[in-house]
DNA sequence: TATGAATGAGTTTTCATTCAT
DNA sequence: GATGAATGAAAACTCATTCAT
């Protein structure tokens, strides 16, 4: 029932926005009573905690496995099937990042993605510390750096569909990147 | 008078926040009757895209002008120069690109910032195409993705102070587009 | 199980106050289910009119008694014993004074208390009948204004604590009695 | 306008019963939109505590008179006089007698009456003192029990309606009150 | 033109009560 | 009988908007 709340939450978000979602349309979306949602949420807030959380459960392990399974390839290999592999996981969620970074207020989103950057700047700035001696950049910095502008080139990628392809894009998150670190 | 209700807009919007800008306080923050706010405009959405309009008019100038100003220098020195004066003038504006990025909803800022990126984009693509051949990928896609790569990391490099310096941003953007240009 | 409801109702009641009990919390308290309430009682009316009697069917046999164990007695020694009594039966069930004077809605306790006036009334009135020869006032108007004196100042007495002393209550209260009855 | 509210929270108050005193029908009754309602007072809260205030201000200061107007007279002539205007004033305000002791939370009503009582204790044990050397009891014990001895039966006069006159009322209070000082 | 009191639909939330299991 | 999830009407309160002055 929690789930189906959820779901109908989710919904409700998508199809009406984050301003015209009120607790009795995610009710009705659900198909229970007003008073039934308060059996399973405290209040709305928490109904939209766990939509977002859902969100991040079912998205956010899958987006950390893009780089945390392939630790063992070469820089350049690893990029390119991270890329590639998170491109097609985001094209395949686009309504769940519309919703993250386009619906919902920022403050509900933050905690959630900046775990998820944390969580992958950490695994990438511990790969390149051991992949590369020192250099210019410290590891934390270059990870900070290549986490945010692969995430924030690949979201609006997805989102606002410009006119080039995928693969240009991917091989073009490689090239900087590769640029970056060399 | 419409300034003065779309500075105490932005007032409020600072102060409160997006949810709690209301009308009424924002006419008490104008020094004005809710009545006479709706005499210089149809409703609340309009006093909030005015907001962001002012924003827009405010900034989108001296952020295009960052370019612009500088179309006859060769590559890597207008980039150097531009990554710098956009840092310049968003760590001077942090307010405002916190308000247009984490405070208002998406849907109320799209606009100005797809413009902004457009009117960018045009002037870095009809650059690089004077500036350089064919090559792998388009000027336009060039643009695209420098435009945003450059924004979004300055964005966040000025919202979420990292723990390196703004030399050290500024380097790596250079090395970056650098890179992606080669 | 009534029994149980019953006393889970008068602790809900004394910790939460009438306006926090609520069915669900009875029924909580009870370590019954909300449904299984309605199989005792029609409606939650119900429910706090049982508390009511219940404390009735407790303390008000206590109370009549401190008359009616005594109607053999002269009125003085009568008076001073009552009132002692009463004080005494009161003081230990401040809880319960409290309840019913100050808690519950008068509408809700004014039935148990008129019929225990009435009750002690009467006692009072047919005793002061076969003691007394006919007088300034009837019996049944002194018993009025003795009884409800005699209860209102032990009540306050009890529930606001002033800074006299119990014994110094009872001399007066027997005092105000001898004198009204001379 | 206020006035208006109060004066609707009053009649809603007498004619529905606290539990059925809500925001709506108050603003009802004063002709006003419920948002209207909420302009003048903070919320339901304020609206009773405004309610019992007026109350409070219409009565309390007639009430306090009925002792301090006469305080140059001896005991006896004081107390009778008094008690008989006592009762006047309640018998002319039954409604708001019935009010704040039958029908609002004794919570919400404490504070006043507590202060109504103090006042005139203060008076009549300063009058006590004066008037009379030192004794079995103390003045302010005297107050004590004098000022809750006869409001309390003066109210339950004017709310129950016993069969004897008010005269007889009175001419027992007086003897009670003179008994008691004796 | 300016006012600001008035509006009332809409929001979140509660809780006495029911009923299928 | 017992359950407890489900109900839904009703409560307090908000706020964008209007309109008589």
């Amino acid at each position: 029932m929690v789930e189906r709340i959820v779901t109908a939450g989710r919904q409700v978000l998508v199809e009406h926005g984050y301003e015209r979602t009120t607790t009795n349309r995610v009710a009705d979306a659900a198909g229970i009573s007003p008073g039934s949602l308060y059996q399973y949420f405290p209040n709305k807030e928490a109904v939209l905690a766990a939509v977002v959380d859902a969100y991040s459960a079912e998205i956010a392990d899958q987006l950390a496995a893009v780089v945390t399974d392939r630790l063992d390839l070469p820089p350049l290999e690893l990029m390119r099937a991270s890329y590639d592999d998170l491109l097609d996981i985001l094209l395949a969620n686009r309504e769940y990042v519309r919703l993250m970074t386009r619906e919902l207020p920022h403050a509900r989103v933050a905690p959630h993605v900046d775990q998820l950057e944390r969580r992958v700047s950490d695994l990438v700035g511990t790969y390149l510390s051991a992949a590369r001696p020192t250099d210019r950049v410290s590891p934390s910095t270059s990870a900070w750096i290549l986490v945010r502008m692969v995430e924030h080139l690949c979201v609006q990628y997805v989102l606002d569909d410009p006119p080039f392809s995928r693969q240009t894009l991917v091989d073009e998150l490689v090239r900087l990147s590769a640029g970056h670190l060399a």
